[in-house]
RNA sequence: GGCCCGUUCGUCUAUCGGUUAGGACGCCAGGUUUUCAACCUGGAAAGACGAGUUCGAUUCUCGUACGGGCUGCCA
């Protein structure tokens, strides 16, 4: 029996859940997820200059559209500072760590000079094996004693076996000279504490796994599962990263995506399941493995979120997107539904969710069921009334009243009074449209008319006609 | 500079030595049609390059090129 799978996400606080982020928390979850174990949430806020609570606030918002709940509290890794130290304080009286003397001056100056000699620039603290008793009366900082010979190797499950050198490894820093901890050390102590079996992460993290495992050893702690995954590039190929620009996974909200199929795509980027491209939470709950995550970065497509977007709106109940719209509409601060308008819209679901690839485009077709008369046509919709004389309409409104007000009667209605008119329905359909929705794009005109009732059906006919 | 990782149609990917290299999005052509969308049919479109291993390489190895990452008292 093995143990129970436990999963973290571990954002720094610096700004929105940019688009990479949020599938690296995605992956997560779904492992946890679909194993039945738990996955957590961790702010690595350690760095208090660039960490703001606005950041952690945006980071949870993000999760939270995309469904990505978490077990138990928000960690914040701040709050272990003093756990961490201690760790640092055990390693530098077991003497697999020291007190560096060397000052922020002195090492920027090492590495200068190495740089302009074309030498390494990785810096040999003289205080490894100095003396206690040589020690002067200044700030210090402790770092890691790490091998300087053989080599570490990093066993991930997505990139394979990775061997570095250890004489590429720096006596990293644990402690700064103010005390308070560096990440590198507050991660391992962190995901060790918290149990955290599996790690998957940036691959920007990959060669840190390899400084991050000499702690781990110092501690004889056991080392989680590494599964580091290619970053997301830019649709130009770039890296997408908050520091280039990346989108936000709230502005896609904004723009109207679903949750659902935005989940779907992101969990397609980067991994597969043969040849799978549209599946349920539930599929990719059960599906979603290590073994499925590519291993070269992927580019982010709009085109390919669109397509399953709609697919995913096209699949969810009425109800539920009624609910996400109204979301939707605050994320892009837009005047929420009134209750009337949002009934309305879920009477109309049925024919406008199958059409639409985004909420603003089904918020589109939606305009006849939210709109009241009278109804104000837009341009487009102007034009296809002119295009009819309002004799023919006026002509058909009356022969509403008796007819049976279900869609194939009134599509039965409609095509006979088109041939009587020695015309097509389709030359009919435009001004009905506009007339019903003041709007080019619309479902169908029987749809609206059945939805809309004969009352209100003819109001709207007798307004346009005038 | 040093070290690490990557490279299949425009994009996401399948393939775990033998395939006419498959699918999806997008694109093009045609069909259907009541606008948008959807749908149907067809089409163009890929193994970065060079060696090697092998009866046989997209697949294994090495090199080159290109891209990315790390090399912080950032995370």
């Amino acid at each position: 029996m093995s143990q129970q799978v436990v999963t973290r996400f571990a954002p720094s606080p610096t700004g929105f859940l940019h688009i990479g982020g949020a599938r690296t928390a995605l992956f997560n979850w779904l492992y946890a997820r679909g194993r039945g174990g738990k996955f957590l949430l961790r702010i690595e806020d350690t760095d208090r200059q660039r960490s703001s609570p606005e950041a952690t606030a945006a980071i949870l918002q993000g999760m939270a559209w995309l469904g990505l709940d978490h077990d138990g509290e928000v960690i914040s890794q701040f709050d272990g500072a003093a756990r961490h130290a201690e760790v640092a304080n055990q390693l530098l009286a077991e003497g697999k760590a020291y007190k560096c003397f060397a000052s922020q001056e002195e090492i920027a100056a090492f590495r200068d000079q190495a740089k302009t000699d074309g030498k390494s620039t990785l810096y040999r603290s003289p205080w490894r094996d100095a003396d206690a008793a040589t020690h002067p009366d200044a700030p210090y900082v402790i770092r890691i004693k790490a091998p300087q010979r053989g080599v570490t190797i990093i066993e991930d499950q997505v990139q394979g076996d990775v061997t570095i050198g250890n004489d590429q490894l720096d006596d990293m820093i644990l402690l700064r000279s103010d005390g308070t901890p560096v990440y590198m050390l507050a991660v391992v102590v962190d995901d060790h504490d918290m149990g955290v079996t599996h790690v998957i992460r940036g691959d920007d993290h990959l060669n840190n796994a390899a400084r991050q495992m000499t702690i781990y050893q110092a501690m004889g702690w056991q080392v989680p599962v590494w599964s580091h995954i290619p970053l997301i590039h830019g649709p130009d190929g770039k890296k997408l990263s908050k520091r280039h620009g990346a989108l936000g996974a709230q502005e896609y909200q904004a723009m109207g995506y679903s949750a659902g199929g935005m989940r779907n795509y992101l969990t397609r980027l980067g991994w597969s399941h043969g040849d799978d491209e549209f599946f349920t939470d539930a599929q990719a709950l059960d599906w979603f493995d290590l073994d499925g995550i590519g291993k070269s970065p992927a580019r982010f497509d709009t085109k390919k979120l669109e397509n399953l977007s709609g697919q995913h709106i096209a699949i969810s109940g009425d109800a539920a997107l009624r609910h996400e719209i109204q979301q939707y509409l605050a994320a892009a601060k837009q005047p929420a539904l009134t209750d009337a308008q949002s009934a309305a819209l879920e009477k109309a679901m049925y024919c406008l969710k199958e059409r639409a690839k985004t909420f603003p485009n089904l918020l589109e077709k939606a305009e006849f069921a939210l709109a009241s008369r009278p109804i104000q046509p837009d341009q487009k919709a102007a034009k296809a009334l002119a295009a009819v004389s309002d004799g023919i309409l006026g002509e058909l409104t009356p022969q509403l009243q008796n007819v049976s007000w279900t869609r194939d009667d009134l599509e039965e209605l409609l095509n006979e009074f088109a041939e009587a008119h020695d015309t097509k329905f389709g030359k009919l359909a435009g001004p009905l449209r506009a007339a019903l929705a003041g709007r080019a794009v619309t479902p169908s005109v029987f749809d609206m008319m059945s939805i809309l009732g004969r009352d209100e059906t003819m109001a709207r006919l007798n307004d346009a006609v005038g």
